[in-house]
DNA sequence: TAGCCTTTTCAGAAGATATTGAAAGGATCA
DNA sequence: TGATCCTTTCAATATCTTCTGAAAAGGCTA
């Protein structure tokens, strides 16, 4: 792919991109075929990402619907052309938003109501438990509700995060670092 | 393992923690091991973890490693005893501070400089391109820019929050909320 | 409806990752 | 020093994930 400076710059990125998706859980092609998509000028149709990545018509279907069911990406039809073309989510702050709403509803909820079960069944004979037995329990409880806790306040923080907005948020930084030198 | 309510909850507990883990790109094994040591009440033994995660001593030593590279537990030694024990950092606040750290030095600076240098080469032959090539070239150094300038927010906002640390965390939320609604 | 173009699906292959278990390496003690 | 106990290493293996490519399905047009 590398031929002009443009090219062999997009081309690094986009496997670096993949590389990083890769570490955060995110399969190292659809992460490369997000980021082909961010930076295309153009949407692109299913053979285009085929060909510039150099993967099969199967793995291109795959990840490009995967990345719709994220949100990152959009379908699009045209007119008098029966290909179907994809554009990528062009303001990161939003693509960022998407992500995290995701990720919160896919992995951190669940992981809420597992740690309110746990609770709930270390409360169950709660009380019949005198001494060593009864400390662990409290122990363990404080640990569930510590995890709970930080869980919730991470919830609160990119509600707040996501209601200032790209503009908004260094605005809010400013806001912190003012109020922490206050303090 | 599952025998008294508390086992059961905490056996639960590990078995989401290690599912959620592998959903961000942690090996489960290891997320299991970092789960329960979070919850245990005393420093555990290689033997015990083995034992209690049905795990090869190869395994074991191998994800203990790990966690202790990411910071994230401490070897201890105790008087008069060859083994070694292990005990998981209990600040939820800490510990994501510390993952926060490592993921930044390991996976964010790596793409921002990856960045820093596409920017470099397709500012290489910029001023010799005319019309759409120029174009094209300027927009990609947009999107560039624009991640560029997302990844050194949430550089900042890291490094307020972490100052803030876990108390003051709650005070600059309700700040943020109180500049939000007054803006 | 048939013909054409495109997308989706999925079984099998390939590739990546994690695990095992046994041998080697270290440390401590008598 | 030798015996003992514990940890680390690593090649082989198992497991999990992703990719491929061809067949099936879907849908538009004439």
């Amino acid at each position: 792919m590398p031929q002009e400076p443009i090219d062999a710059a997009k081309s690094l990125f986009i496997r670096r991109w993949g590389e990083m998706g890769a570490t955060w859980g995110i399969s190292r092609t659809m992460a490369e075929v997000h980021a082909l998509l961010y930076l295309a000028p153009e949407p692109m149709c299913t053979d285009e990402v085929m060909d510039q990545l150099a993967i099969s018509r199967g793995s291109a279907s795959m990840n490009l619907r995967e990345l719709e069911n994220w949100g990152l990406i959009q379908r699009l039809h045209r007119r008098g052309d029966r290909k179907e073309y994809f554009q990528a989510e062009q303001d990161v702050w939003q693509m960022f938003e998407t992500i995290m709403r995701e990720r919160r509803r896919r992995e951190v909820l669940p992981i809420m109501e597992t740690i309110e079960r746990c609770t709930d069944m270390i409360d169950q004979n709660h009380t019949k438990l005198r001494g060593d037995a009864r400390r662990q329990v409290d122990d363990c409880r404080q640990r569930f509700a510590d995890i709970l806790e930080f869980c919730e306040m991470m919830n609160t923080m990119f509600n707040l995060m996501s209601q200032a907005g790209r503009t908004g948020v260094r605005s809010v930084a400013k806001q912190i670092g003012k109020f922490l030198r206050e303090r």
